[in-house]
Order: C-alpha cells, then structure tokens, then sequence
DNA sequence: CGCGAGCTTGACGTTGTTCAACTAGAGTGG
DNA sequence: CCACTCTAGTTGAACAACGTCAAGCTCGCG
C-alpha cells in the first residue's frame, strides 16, 4: 500500500493489521474527476466506494428533471457507504464540484473490514450516525423555514463546516446552492442580493464573506 | 433471558452465544407506554436504545412550535440507533400514537454487542442505511412535491409499509398527518376531503381504505 | 465574432398558510 | 344533570410567499 493512501485514510484505517492493509492495496484505485464530471449515477450498480482525499463533491437527487443537493462532500468522507448492505443501487447521483482526487474501494473489501475488524466497524457506524443527524438539520431547514433561512443555514454550513472561513470562494452555482436550498435559482440570487444589501455578506460573484454571523444564525433560527 | 424476549429479538440476536444473551438479559428493561405517551424527549440522554415489540411511535423534531414527524416505527424496529456513537443526546422526540411496548436496553450494551458480534454490527448498518434510504425519499417528497403529492405518499406509506393493507384505521389525528407531510393541519384536511370526494380513498374518521392505488401513485410521482 | 451558459431583474400567477369562526364529542366539577 | 372547557375536525376568505415566465445581460470559449 502506498503512503498516500496510507496518509488519506490514516483516520479509518489505523487499527487495521498488515494482511487487512494489504488487501485493501488489492482493491483500491485512485482516481481524478474534473470539475463537473460525474463520480456516480443514480440508479447505477453501487459496486464500489467512493473516499474523497481532494476536492469537493455534491451529492444530489435527481426527481423531475430537478435535483436537489442532499450533501456536500469534503475530503475525508466517503461517497456511497450508504450503499453497503442494501440493494447495491445508488440511489443518488454524484458530481465534481471541483478538481477531485479519490480512492475508490471495492464494496466487498468494506464489508470485509467492517466484519474481520470491530473498531472499523464501529468508526462506521459513528460516521454514518453523524450523516443522520445532518440529514435531520437539513429536513428542518428545507421544510421547516422559509427561503431566508434556508439561504442562511447553507451560508453557515459552507463557512463552517465546508471552508472553515469567514470567506471563501464558494464554487457552487447559483442554481447549485438553489437545489441545495430547495429553491428555485431566481429565488437564491434574490436573496443573496438582499443579504448583500443588508450587508449580512459580501458577495463578489462565487467569492462570498460573511459580515455578521450574528444576523444570520437569527435569520436561521426565526425561519 | 424470557422467551418474549427471545422471540421479539430473534432476527437479531440470533447470531449471539450465551453469554452476550446473558448479559443482554441484565441490561433490558421491558416498558409499556399508553398512546399518546412521551418515549424520549428532543434533547435529553440517549442512554438507552428502545427497541419496539408491539404498538406504534412517531418520530418527529420539535421546531418554533411547529412537529416534523421524521419517521412512524412499526414493531420490529429500533428507536434511538442514531445517537450510538454521538454525543449521547436524542436529536428527536418519540412519542407513542398507539399502546405501545417496548424493550429499553442500555447504549454500552448495543456498543458492547456491535464490537463482539460482526454479524450484528453488519445487521446494524444495514438498518441504518435502509434508514436513510427512507429518509432520502423523505426529503424528496417533503422537498419538491406538492400538497396532493405529499399526502399521497404519506397515504401509500402507510398502507404498504406500515398497516399492510389497503383498509386500516390509521391512528393519527389529522395533526399528525399533516406533521408527516410538512403542511398545515387545514390543508392536510383539505387534500384529504379532495381526494375522497374524488373516491381515491374512502374515509370516515380515522378509518382509511385505499381505492385507487393507481391515481395515489400518479399523483406521487407529478408531486 | 457569435454562441451558450450562468446570472439578473421585473411582472404575474399559483400554492399554501394564516386567521377566524363554527361544530361535535369527551371529560370535569358544581 | 347541566354548564364549561378542551381538543379534534372543518370551512371560507384574505393574504403572503414563492415559482414561473420572459427578457436582457455578461463572459468565456470555439
């Protein structure tokens, strides 16, 4: 197994013994997407795992000829675990929103980790438990709060948690951060010129900085 | 270890030796909650896992005032899975819509039964992906349908998933349902009366029979 | 230079919520 | 036994929030 991959997966794997290490050498390939090129297809055979090491991606539903962005990727998460154990059908689609490196990890090597390795296991079931609660956060706000909210819960998320800065460029759309919202694009560019107006942030194009976290953990809150 | 026990539990634990039967069986207490009743509250301690035997919950997040109902647990299920491995706080409400039973066991024993146990690790991911594939479905028909969509998704849900059959009282008060389906308790009401002025269904009261599975499923999938 | 994709804006219509009022049944206490 | 109250269910009308449509704009790329 090569260092790089020992490095990237470092978090996840270190418990492992040297014929687990080995095998995943075996199984594993490294890839590059461009931004804009898709890693995976809704509906598609979910025969492998996908871990990101560089890059950004979005997960997304395709229903109707409009999606909607279930979760953005960042380096040190895996795309697809959710497929482990079920019907083995992605049942969402996947995209490069920027420049990406990954590992993609036979489906079977994962459960074989996660049966021959309890520490993996449990790592697993931490990591998965953590989506859920995410997921939970993104019902309320996309179903629970109005377009304002819901623009400033993604701003808060991609300061936070995606970029871990107060500015950043954001690389995403207008219409990528609608279908993150759940909203129409011309409703995401309107109130993203309001909070601009208000000077909630300061938007440049993609290039976005948050002026008052203050404002917008209100605008959350009241929906 | 009883043998109700035994038997709720058997698709479970069927794989475990006599001493993790022996320890689970110190570790369990057996409750019964009347319908209407609190089962665990949106931020208090997810120190135990209920697993579900008889009756029915829901599932649902508290916001300004306003329920979301996340989720109605049927026999056989766990409730509480998701806080195992987090920061030991239920992220959700569950309360009991029908006379319920239940089996409440400790979170260390979980832990301890996933970390000594592959086959119920591996059984526990894939109820947590089965999950969050029903969460996925959540988000799209709370997301990007509308109000008859909505409530006929809710409509087939429950007579598939949760009553098996196309006549059953479904228990929920219209202010559950429209808790279900992200929408006001009038418009819930509404769309319920269209649809049965329309015979898409028949109903009186809480009594439902389903007439017309093919016009239920249209209407889901123009959202 | 021209073309397409992303972005922006205003006008307009629709969907769905809110508010207010009214009904019926179930429980409670005088 | 009869007010009284509480909750669930229901209905209509007014209103606000959003999506849709149409038009125009800019910028990078072939």
């Amino acid at each position: 197994m090569n260092t790089n991959v020992q490095k990237a997966f470092a978090p996840w794997f270190d418990n492992l013994n040297q014929e687990q290490l080995d095998k995943i050498a075996e199984n594993q390939v490294s890839l590059n997407y461009n931004k804009g090129e898709i890693l995976s297809k809704q509906g598609g055979f979910a025969s492998h795992i996908i871990y990101l090491t560089e890059g950004l991606v979005k997960i997304y539903k395709e229903h109707n000829d409009k999606n909607l962005i279930l979760k953005i990727v960042k380096p040190g998460e895996f795309i697809g675990l959710s497929s482990l154990y079920s019907k083995g059908i992605f049942d969402y689609s996947a995209a490069s929103i920027d420049n990406s490196k990954v590992f993609s990890i036979n489906a079977e090597m994962m459960q074989f980790l996660i049966s021959n390795n309890s520490d993996f296991a449990q790592k697993i079931i931490a990591h998965l438990n953590a989506n859920t609660t995410q997921y939970f956060e993104r019902i309320i706000s996309l179903t629970q709060k109005q377009l304002h909210g819901r623009i400033a819960d993604a701003i808060l998320h991609l300061s936070r948690v995606i970029y871990k800065s107060d500015k950043f460029n954001m690389l995403l759309t207008r219409r990528d951060l609608a279908e993150f919202c759940g909203m129409s694009t011309e409703s995401a560019i309107r109130i993203l010129k309001e909070f601009h107006n208000d000077k909630i942030v300061n938007i440049e194009g993609k290039n976005l900085e948050v002026i008052s976290y203050q404002l917008l953990e209100r605008l959350s809150e009241v929906g």
